[in-house]
Parts: C-alpha cells; structure tokens; sequence
DNA sequence: AGTTCAATGTCAGAACCTTGACATATTCGA
DNA sequence: TCGAATATGTCAAGGTTCTGACATTGAACT
C-alpha cells in the first residue's frame, strides 16, 4: 500500500475505495442508464441499440453504416445487423445502389419518425430525470467533465477518437 | 460561452442536440473506459468482468454469487460463469457446501491476489489518466454527480438499487 | 406448525456483440 | 499510371450476456 498519506495535495491517484473510483461510477451510471431506457424502450418494441440508430439518424441525416457504428459506440458489424432489422421493419430506407463510393446514406422514413417521436416522448422524461436531479449550474460541469474523462481515454487509444458530439474545446 | 448568462431557471430539458445529452455523452465516456480497459487487460488475460470481480472480491472478502452480480453491475447467471472461470483458473475458491443458507461466499486465492494486483497496476493508471484530465476540484463534485444521476434513475426502477459504492448522502 | 414471500444458485435457450477475414472502392504518393 | 494505404460493407464463427424458468433455502406472517 501507501508508505504514508500525501499532504492533501490533490494527488491524481485513484481513490482507496474501489467504489469511489471515477472508473466504478461511471459504470454504475451506465449501468442505471441503461435499465431505465431498456424499460421504457421495451414498450416501443425498440432495443437500446435500435432506438440510438434512430436518434442519431434523425439528427445527421445520410450517414452510413460505419459512421452510425461510430456514433453509437457499437462496431460496424453490429450496426449493420440493427440496421437491417430497422430497415425489414421499415423504420429506414437505403439506396440499394449509389453513384460513388461504397457507403450507402440511410435516411429514415415517415414511420421511422413516427416511432422516434413515440419513443423519445419516455426517452426524454428519463433523461429529464437525470438532468433535474443535478444541482442548478451542475449539468454544464458534468457535460464538460464527461467530455474531458472521454478525451483523456482516447488520447491513449486513438481508435475512433473525435467521433460525433465532440465539443472543439 | 455567453457572458451574459442569466440566473434561468434551467430547465430540466434535454438538450436541443442529441450529442449534448448527458445520457449520449455517459454512454460515450462508459464506451472510452471499456475500451481502454479492454486494452490494457488483453495483457493480463483478463476481461472487464473477470478483472471487476476480482476487484470488488478484493474490497468485500466472501461476497456471494449474487452480491458481486450486482455489484458489478450484470445478472447472476453471468456472474455465474465468470466465477466458474476464475475458480477453475485458480484465482478464487468457494466452498461446495455451506452451513446454512445457499449463498456461497467468494474469496480470492493468492494466485488471484497476485494476479489482481498485477492488472491492478495498468488499470490504475488508465482511472489516473481520467482522475488527472479534470481540473483540481473537479473529481468529487464528479463522483457526486454521478451518484446523484444513478439515484435517480434507480428511484422509477428500484430494482437492484442502492448496491455497493452508494454513498449514505 | 404451516404458508406465503423473497432471495439464491443453476440450467437452457435465444439474442446480442465482438473478433477476424475478405472483397470492393476511393485517395494518395512514388 | 500504378501500387499502397485507407475506408466501407459484408460474411462467418465464437464468445458473452440476457431472458425465462425451476428448485432450494431462509425469513416473515397467520
């Protein structure tokens, strides 16, 4: 362990408590994210990964499937099964050709916005419940500290780094 | 940002841009920390649920099946087969039968101490990379308001709430 | 006691996601 | 121009996790 306690100066080292680690919180956090939107998805007939495509494509309309992959944290392979099961369901709509390149833009249809907007109306309470649970001022903090947190980490394992909602600075 | 921000009354909306959502930007820091830990386990052949129970094993001598499922945040039958998979590696013991009641209480062997301790290190480092991107200050008012976000949620879904790292205020 | 209830451990099946690989298409530089 | 590098879409195989179900055990209640 430690030979002896550093003088209060803030060390960056990680807490003695493993549950009060950064790492275990965050997980924690997810972990609760993530059984509330699986609830409440479930009455849409949508899962977590399906209704993050959704959400993502209404608002960066024409992204491929790589990009989408990107976006939502998932790999390209399992976008692309999410994506034919949205597009069987008719959520989405594909060229089957296109002019140039390999990336085919996926737009969605009319009732894939229909089922967003059904969907986002309990998606939104739940985040609305995480928002009015911070302290007034606090949301920005948090945003930004997430953002460092998520920057720190990719700047070690440049993979997909920068990908969407990356503020500039 | 603006410098004439007035004392609004925040609403507890979401955010206009889906990229801006605490739930979006969560999700994004959890998939950053998975991945950096999934790297720097690969060395030590250990995965992120395997290196989880053996850390929180180490905080809670002789929790049970049950408990460090929910402490580390997936079901009992997974935690079931990763326990199956530390004890035939040798890192951990159970014993086939107890005096009373079902739950059989986990501790690590000195293989797993060992093993534990030599992951420990690398891990560490990645919850210091976190722990030193945000300015000084910034940790606690973090870790509380991630507690605060996970209360939250748990309070419409008590399921398994109120588990290990909850701080009592 | 006897019964209901909650919690635990486990099995079986399905669904999910990932790694690895390959073909295709664009871009860039020698 | 041609080849290397990069990016995309897709297939195949494997591992991981979850949902659903059941038996067992202890606690709470009547």
């Amino acid at each position: 362990m430690d030979m002896h306690e550093v003088p209060r100066a803030e060390p960056p080292h990680p807490a003695q408590d493993v549950f009060e680690h950064v790492g275990y919180r965050l997980k924690q956090a997810h972990a609760a994210l993530r059984g509330a939107m699986d609830a409440v998805l479930r009455e849409h007939a949508l899962t977590v990964p399906q209704y993050s495509c959704l959400e993502v494509l209404a608002a960066r309309p024409g992204l491929s499937n790589a990009e989408l992959a990107r976006a939502t944290f998932v790999t390209r392979q399992s976008m692309n099964v999410v994506l034919r099961g949205l597009q069987s369901a008719g959520l989405l709509s594909r060229p089957d050709t296109v002019a140039t390149g390999r990336a085919r833009p996926t737009t969605l249809t009319d009732e894939g916005r229909r089922r967003l907007r059904a969907a986002q109306r309990d998606v939104y309470a739940v985040e609305a419940r995480m928002v009015s649970a911070l302290p007034a001022g606090r949301l920005e903090a948090l945003l930004t500290d997430l953002g460092r947190v998520t920057r720190a980490l990719h700047d070690d394992h440049p993979d997909h780094a920068g990908a969407l909602g990356e503020p500039g600075t």
